[in-house]
DNA sequence: GCCCAAAATAGAATAATTCTAATTCTTATT
DNA sequence: AATAAGAATTAGAATTATTCTATTTTGGGC
């Protein structure tokens, strides 16, 4: 059931690129609807979630996150956590070739050292040492 | 630097094919060490993590779970939560041309409905209409 | 045996999320 | 238009997971 809320809720998780947590999506929604509850924030993710028309994703040691379901996959920066969408293919067939039984879908990180962190990294073994 | 307490931790990790939680962690090793702190689990698995000896595996809306390192990925229970091991083969070569730039190492999940969540819905379907 | 650094401890603090109970909003019905 | 029922929203408390802080303990080299 569609409310104003979960409306404008979906809105942001669909539009915006950036995979924000239920925080940034309360204080975005809040320029909008400055009445809005935190509350109302995890109440309506969590029922468009189960709805299926939202994806959760998580990352260890960090607050989830919120995207789309357009199906695409990630890259996350091993060093700072930062979160990238990437385009593969679907994978779908063959991992359940591979592995033998029905699967309803999957999620897929790709974990690399994201530009400025190579950077950060280089720069440091400069000084250190 | 390996201290008494740490060596039981890995072991432990190592060991169970359960994917504890930091809280079943410091249940088990309170059976052997019974004045073990909450904190020296969560600070030995932090230091464990980062000198890459165990592996924390992050499910949406759940505490972090730790696991052995040896490669191998995981099958998701959509309904439950629970995680079982899969074998497939290493997918980084695949993976790192299909997306064309260097990647350190991949987290793959595949959701799938446990046989007990089969069950269930099903004996649900039969009382519910 | 003493010293030092690292590890461990207890408990407070923080962060993320859920829960509770009261209130407000919708909608269908009279 | 008034009303009742049910869902959504709210504020804030409660819970859970984790980190931080300050103090104490431990273990290896001198």
């Amino acid at each position: 059931m569609m409310t104003k809320y979960s409306k404008e809720i979906l809105r942001l998780v669909e539009t915006s690129r950036s995979h924000m947590t239920a925080e940034q999506i309360f204080e975005a929604l809040r320029r909008i609807c400055p009445r809005v509850a935190l509350a109302t924030v995890y109440n309506n993710l969590n029922r468009l979630w189960e709805a299926g028309r939202i994806r959760k994703i998580s990352v260890e040691g960090m607050p989830d996150r919120y995207d789309c379901t357009r199906r695409h996959d990630h890259l996350v920066c091993k060093e700072c956590g930062k979160l990238v969408d990437v385009n593969l293919d679907d994978l779908t067939q063959l991992l359940e070739q591979k592995v033998g039984m029905p699967i309803l879908s999957y999620d897929l990180k790709l974990v690399y050292l994201c530009q400025e962190c190579q950077s950060k990294r280089q720069a440091e073994a400069l000084t250190e040492p």
